[in-house]
DNA sequence: TCAGAAGCGCGAAACGTTTCGCGCTCGGGG
DNA sequence: CCCCGAGCGCGAAACGTTTCGCGCTTCTGA
């Protein structure tokens, strides 16, 4: 039950050096190597990976950091860093801090204590200075879901600005030409900011002017949603397709419409973001851009433990993923 | 940069010892006092959790173990279970197993590596033994979501079978008789057996017979309920109303509904279980079980917490939390 | 004034591992 | 036959903490 290291060299009668040379590896006699498993075996032996980790430094432990926890895209998108880590023998620490940036600050602190090796993160400008001393402290750091100017670092983004520029192609191509936007409110948060640009480029490569009453910004949320979709509608300025950029605020502009007795897609057409599992439930199908929730955990995990291993420290790496566009019923009905 | 206990006694002149002491709520004099504060301030140290997990023989880290990262239901709780653990100091590191048993065992010993603290995870009759070894070695354990009959031990769980029965008789007080239950198809899943026997009692209670062609197994998934409901349907047994035991089978079920052309609740009237954030977005909005998600986090959390602190092993303790019954419109027109 | 108690600080060992470098053995080649 | 090198095993120190018990100081009270 729990032995040790020292239990082995007992039982084999050869030195604990010797047994921690086996453990990592190294060559023995043959008959060492018998005994040592067969001792191993029995007294069931496992590595202690906490002396391990204080004596080598590495723990094998990655920190995650997220706003909170009720963010299904980025709790997706831990499960998929989680698998990936485990596969190069990592685990991870989760932390979230309730939107509040002094409590991230604190949590990176305790992950410090943690002796974490790496930590992951979506990086916000109020704390540029606490990422630099991670990465001062020679702990790995990769963003997540967005760059910031003031660090340069691995990061994992998605084209923003091209998926929602092509969504708005699409309803272009169906003749739409009074298109809203429901976008998120949060100060300075790239993804929102992109994917504004994107709705705009569309606008401006088609030669259409932009109505700014058919963009509405809200609380990243199913009522965020609802009330921005009302504040388009109730503009009155002829909107016959929207764009939600948030699986959230979609379900809020499904529910908005629905409440005004608005048909999708014949009287406004629709089209989300990130809305998984049940975009095909509706009835029509919604349709939706989604990012690679899969390959952007892959990718962290890979980055991560890509500048681990690394002595020396290479310059940034950020790699942007292509979100696809999947057109169902919701927007596929002509004006 | 990484200051240790070494560094503050060097530079305040005390000893390792007394440093050591003031860390952890020891008296030391008023003057010492302040030179730690400061030196412990300029060199920003922070304790060491792995030397002090070493020595204490407690890292403050729990282990999570789920089938997979694809259940909803599983990964909300788990995200309640790292928010309440947080608060108790603890962190946790979480695992999956890919459905596959044997490779639980493998967590498991890869947990014991970690010197986890406590183990909580969903148990299955095959694993009996190695639960019963993790109790051995001296490492907490709390069930979740499920007793089993092999090993006494903590668990969190809710009650399925007046959760069910509550949902049929809703439906019988609306004057359906023909009730469908869609049911998760996994050998020995207690809930799955429990939610049915809430089923069964349901019409035992009312004086109705069961008509076993309104039964139907499938994956727990939506293409399982959708798969499911159409056995249901296509069994021509007069169905009117359909319980769903999981979300993805309610979605599927839904799906199955439209792709038959059956209006909810006009044909059909549906009741979905742990259908949280888009229930309301369906129209007619779905009535749905919903299992206190956030109160089952924290409970695993106190349990766990609890037998941590615990000298003397105690008897265990199942905590069987209510559900919610949430009537909307998708059951709520009579027949 | 002095004994004793209370409070504080310190040295040293210990937790379980890795790692360094030395010394031994054994085999092969000159 | 002897020397040298390769290969293996081992002792000891180290990682950063906690903890034990002893010894010193200081204060209280008779």
């Amino acid at each position: 039950m729990g032995s040790t290291i020292k239990d082995i060299a007992k039982q084999t009668g050869l030195s604990i050096a010797t047994v921690s040379k086996f453990i990592n590896g190294g060559n023995v006699l043959p008959e060492n190597r018998a005994l040592l498993e067969k001792s191993i075996k029995d007294l069931d032996f496992e590595v202690n990976q906490v002396a391990r980790g204080l004596k080598k430094n590495r723990t094998m432990l990655i920190g995650v950091i997220v706003p909170n926890f009720e963010s299904k895209f980025f709790m997706r998108v831990i499960s998929n860093i989680e698998n990936s880590l485990m596969r190069y023998g990592y685990s991870t620490i989760v932390c979230d801090y309730r939107g509040d940036y002094k409590l991230e600050v604190e949590k990176i602190h305790f992950l410090y204590g943690k002796k974490v090796d790496g930590i992951i993160l979506p990086p916000n400008e109020d704390n540029a200075k606490t990422y630099k001393d991670i990465i001062k402290r020679g702990i790995s750091l990769v963003f997540l879901d967005r760059p910031i100017d003031a660090v340069p670092c691995d990061a994992i983004i998605v084209d923003n600005r091209a998926a929602a520029r092509k969504a708005v192609e699409s309803f272009l191509a169906n003749g739409h030409t009074k298109i809203g936007l429901v976008n998120m409110n949060e100060p300075g948060l790239y993804t929102a900011h992109e994917r504004l640009a994107g709705y705009l480029d569309a606008h401006e490569a088609a030669g259409l002017e932009v109505d700014r009453r058919r963009i509405a910004f809200a609380a990243t949320s199913v009522d965020g949603g609802y009330d921005a979709t009302l504040s388009i509608l109730d503009a009155n300025s002829g909107v016959t397709a929207i764009l939600a950029t948030n699986d959230d605020m979609a379900f809020g502009a499904i529910k908005a419409l629905n409440a005004r007795g608005l048909r999708i897609p014949d009287d406004i057409a629709l089209i989300g973001f990130d809305v998984y599992d049940v975009a095909t439930v509706f009835n029509p199908e919604l349709s939706v851009v989604v990012q690679p929730l899969g390959e952007i955990g892959e990718t962290a995990a890979d980055l991560i433990v890509k500048r681990l291993g690394q002595e020396r420290p290479l310059s940034p790496r950020v790699v942007e993923l292509k979100t696809e566009l999947i057109l169902r019923g919701s927007s596929e009905k002509s004006v």
